[in-house]
DNA sequence: GCCGTGAATGTAACCGGTTACATTTGGCTT
DNA sequence: AAGCCAAATGTAACCGGTTACATTCACGGC
């Protein structure tokens, strides 16, 4: 292996001047520095990173926790965190965890043992206990996405509640009294926000909660087509239905028209994320639309001034109700 | 910082008991064993795998360079990759390259200066010159989903060919006989194949090949969406279409939809890879099922087989043709 | 001519494990 | 009791960079 010692002996120097040549040329006189250049090439030389990085004690390698890539959303957010970092020089070490903490705690413990520099989490729980980080030792996390109120780091975030409550005045404004809503999984704060902006539109509209339109799913296409034939079948079935997610209300959409009944002149569908498929389902999805990407390279920015000692801000993302054709005006 | 000697003073033996202790504890007696394990806890000693990487010359990292991560058949991909990598105590290093080769030897170039173990390449062509890995190094690398026949490292695939054949003489069986193909991307061989695949099923049939119904699109709904509307503008527009791609097919689907037309009384769809939303698109997508997950789990296999330095033959994954309702017989 | 100064370069310690080799210890054989 | 062997443990080199500190040298001011 070409290492910095056979480049020194090649060009007649020291190894420290090889060293300084490359990182610090203007420390070298410009003869010395040509004539290491030379070296490095003849020698093919590419300096051992990994001897870098031990010897800073420092990776560029940043940990991802992803509760699923299956999801297109989380893949979008993935997608803006890798561009981000391979801007600044990071690299995204990624983890699907399914959201098995046992994996979640394998992977932030990456930091402990020095193979990462730190975590962005997509998943509101943190689970890492003192037994993976001892003695007051603190990771540095970012939480993106879905996010705590109380998170004990800087978070990236969108107003979940506000959102939730602009697509369900979207509905009523269109005349719908009965709105279903298909949920996420019971423990998320993002069910909780969201749930919580439906409620908020639905008492500003006068309209009495009723919970047996409330829905729960996982915020799979499967769950959402499950999640349709309940409420579908419901003695009185809603006109509109809000789901918390794009590929819940795409599931919706098939079960609905699969029940011979039309979207949206039977039931209007709304969803949330606006993912690519949103504009080409049938019919075109009316939906929140997120930054995906936006989210990821924000929680990266974050990540890096932590990690460079500095104080962050939490971030709140901006949203938009984009109005498709999957709703419309209720028909009594 | 807790290392391994404040460990050793903590338990009153040396480095090498230590280290001993906790990576062979069969060669250290009982009680020494012991000793060390106390001192371990109370120091809280993490070891520091940098500094046994950097030892060892491995990192355990996977570089896995992924054309776009938004398209959820490689989502997939990757997601097996990581299981399987984790499995194996592999870490997975993710660029979203987007067919970009300066990224790609960037990254593929984590290999040389150590930051990484090897490469799997989602995408046929290899742009690795002389120039990221002089003096003829070797790059472990694997080459899955899309590969080129005389591919310069181990390979993962589909029999691409026989399996485009197969969908079209469904579509043939069907009663079709003026069958559009929406391709991907002209330079990939996926498409050369699957092309190969549509004619051999033609020519097999006795249809002559009409070139104007072979329109190209680049995986993504948007390109589906315009190569459909290609098609259904011809004169004689066919009665079926064959997509290299579900997320294409999904596209196609719409605008022609959009045409006042319907799938597939008017025209049947037959998609490529089985993504999840093809169970839940209108009509549900008749498409080639692709075992995603299983194509990653095969290329981390390969690859950790070549990095031990063993050989390893090219594996062909299975297909299946999933009938669904997008395709019905041909109604003249 | 001497000294001070700063630029250029060299020497070697260091990061934190691993491991080849050396040393110690204890039990057993003859 | 001496000798031998194996098990247990210690010592220190090593991986490949970085960098504090030391050294050398040229030049200018007095």
């Amino acid at each position: 292996m070409t290492n910095i010692r056979k480049v020194a002996e090649l060009a007649g120097v020291s190894v420290a001047t090889v060293s300084r040549a490359l990182k610090s040329p203007d420390i070298v006189s410009p003869t010395t520095r040509e004539k290491v250049l030379k070296a490095v090439d003849q020698a093919g030389y590419k300096p051992n990173l990994m001897a870098v990085q031990f010897r800073s004690q420092r990776t560029y390698n940043l940990v991802v926790l992803v509760p699923t890539i299956a999801n297109t959303f989380f893949a979008r957010v993935i997608s803006g965190i890798q561009e981000a970092a391979q801007e600044r020089g990071y690299g995204v070490l990624l983890c699907n965890t399914l959201g098995n903490e046992a994996m979640e705690i394998q992977y932030a413990s990456l930091v402990s043992t020095r193979q990462a520099d730190g975590v962005i989490q997509l998943r509101a729980f943190n689970p890492f206990s003192e037994k993976a980080f001892p003695a007051g030792a603190v990771l540095p996390m970012i939480n993106a996405c879905e996010v705590l109120d109380d998170a004990p780091c800087p978070t990236v975030k969108l107003d979940n509640r506000a959102a939730a409550r602009e697509a369900t005045e979207h509905l009523i404004a269109l005349g719908h009294r009965r709105i279903g809503m298909i949920k996420g999984p019971r423990r998320s704060p993002l069910t909780r926000d969201r749930e919580q902006g439906y409620q908020d539109a639905l008492s500003a509209a006068g309209i009495p909660l009723d919970e047996s339109l409330l829905c729960p799913g996982d915020f799979t296409p499967l769950s959402g087509y499950q999640a349709a034939e309940t409420l579908i079948g419901l003695a009185e079935r809603p006109s509109a239905i809000f789901c918390e997610s794009d590929e819940m209300a795409i599931g919706a959409m098939s079960r609905i028209k699969e029940a011979g009944l039309r979207v949206p002149d039977d039931i209007s569908v709304a969803g949330f994320d606006d993912i690519a498929f949103a504009s080409y389902s049938d019919p075109p999805l009316t939906t929140i639309a997120q930054p995906a990407e936006a989210f990821g390279r924000g929680a990266v920015a974050m990540l890096i001034e932590v990690l460079e000692g500095r104080q962050v801000d939490n971030l709140v993302m901006p949203y938009t109700l984009v109005s498709r054709a999957s709703t419309a005006t209720c028909r009594p």
